[in-house]
DNA sequence: TTCTTAACCTGGAGGC
DNA sequence: TGCCTCCAGGTTAAGA
């Protein structure tokens, strides 16, 4: 499930290989995929591909014909750039673009969730999806006194709150587990009853969390993989998310295993207590 | 304004 | 072995 360490190792790695290229073709097997806003296929069809960028969870690529390909990985995408022979193996793809260096970049995905929007370059940030995103938690903007300003009033629990993306950007299931683990933060403790240290530490722990998570690979558990289909290796360094029932492996006691906003979540008793 | 819940979707796991 | 049910989860929309 691609959150923001994954969708950033996705975007280096795709900067690194498509940059530079033509479209020459697309190929969409499942029509909802791929959507065009005040935009044709004929504006895409032979467009050079000028950068690719990251916004929250959300992949941009922008085009030099003032066109941006904004893709959102949801629960089961995956961008991959390969050569003619290797797509063959790859199942459930449902956007296929030709490139003019002969490989091809695969939208491929399971669940059908996500999907791929083009948006007119200079209308991009007034679409609906990226103009309520809350602030890139790896920016300097990201602060203690951000976030205790920003929960002052609110009565979802924390866990809840750090994962709305109009708060805070990019923050999926497994890194609020995580950061709220490092943190020592018990995730039900309603938002608002945050304290200014707590928050300041809160905010230490997500970008520990995410920042080791990027040099990692990212995140594989079932469907994600980097732009050339290999799985990333942060999985190893979990202390809590998809470890419910398990022993906490800083104290020993049992981690409890609770719904928060319909999430499953994982937590230590002991080790998360503030 | 804030919060809750349902819906979208399919593969895999587990039970029978 | 085959069938059925449940679970996983990011986002949006509707309703309270």
């Amino acid at each position: 499930m691609p959150e923001l360490p994954e969708v950033e190792v996705v975007c280096r790695q795709l900067a690194y290989q498509i940059v530079g290229n033509r479209i020459t073709s697309i190929h969409v097997y499942l029509e909802k995929s791929l959507q065009y806003r005040e935009t044709t296929e004929q504006d895409v069809i032979g467009a050079v591909i000028t950068a690719v960028e990251r916004r929250g969870k959300y992949i941009l690529i922008h085009t030099d014909r003032n066109q941006t390909l904004l893709v959102h990985l949801r629960m089961t995408g995956a961008l991959i750039d390969t050569d003619q022979d290797a797509a063959k193996n790859y199942t459930h793809v449902r956007v296929r673009f030709e490139l003019s260096s002969g490989r091809v970049l695969l939208y491929k995905d399971v669940r059908t969730f996500g999907g791929i929007w083009v948006y007119r370059t200079d209308q991009l940030f007034g679409c609906p999806m990226l103009s309520k995103l809350g602030v890139e938690p790896l920016t300097e903007a990201f602060t203690g006194a951000y976030l205790y300003k920003k929960t002052r009033g609110r009565r979802v629990p924390i866990k809840q709150f750090i994962l709305n993306q109009e708060m805070i950007s990019g923050i999926g299931n497994i890194y609020a587990d995580e950061s709220l683990f490092l943190s020592g933060i018990r995730p039900t403790r309603p938002a608002g009853q945050l304290g200014k240290i707590s928050a300041t530490r809160l905010v230490a722990a997500i970008k520990r969390v995410l920042s080791d998570s990027i040099q990692h690979g990212g995140t594989s558990f079932r469907d994600y993989r980097d732009g050339n289909g290999e799985r990333g290796k942060h999985s190893t360094y979990l202390k809590v998310y998809g470890r419910g029932n398990e022993k906490c492996t800083v104290c020993g006691r049992m981690l409890n295993k609770v719904k928060i906003g319909g999430r499953t979540t994982v937590f230590c008793p002991r080790c998360q207590r503030r």
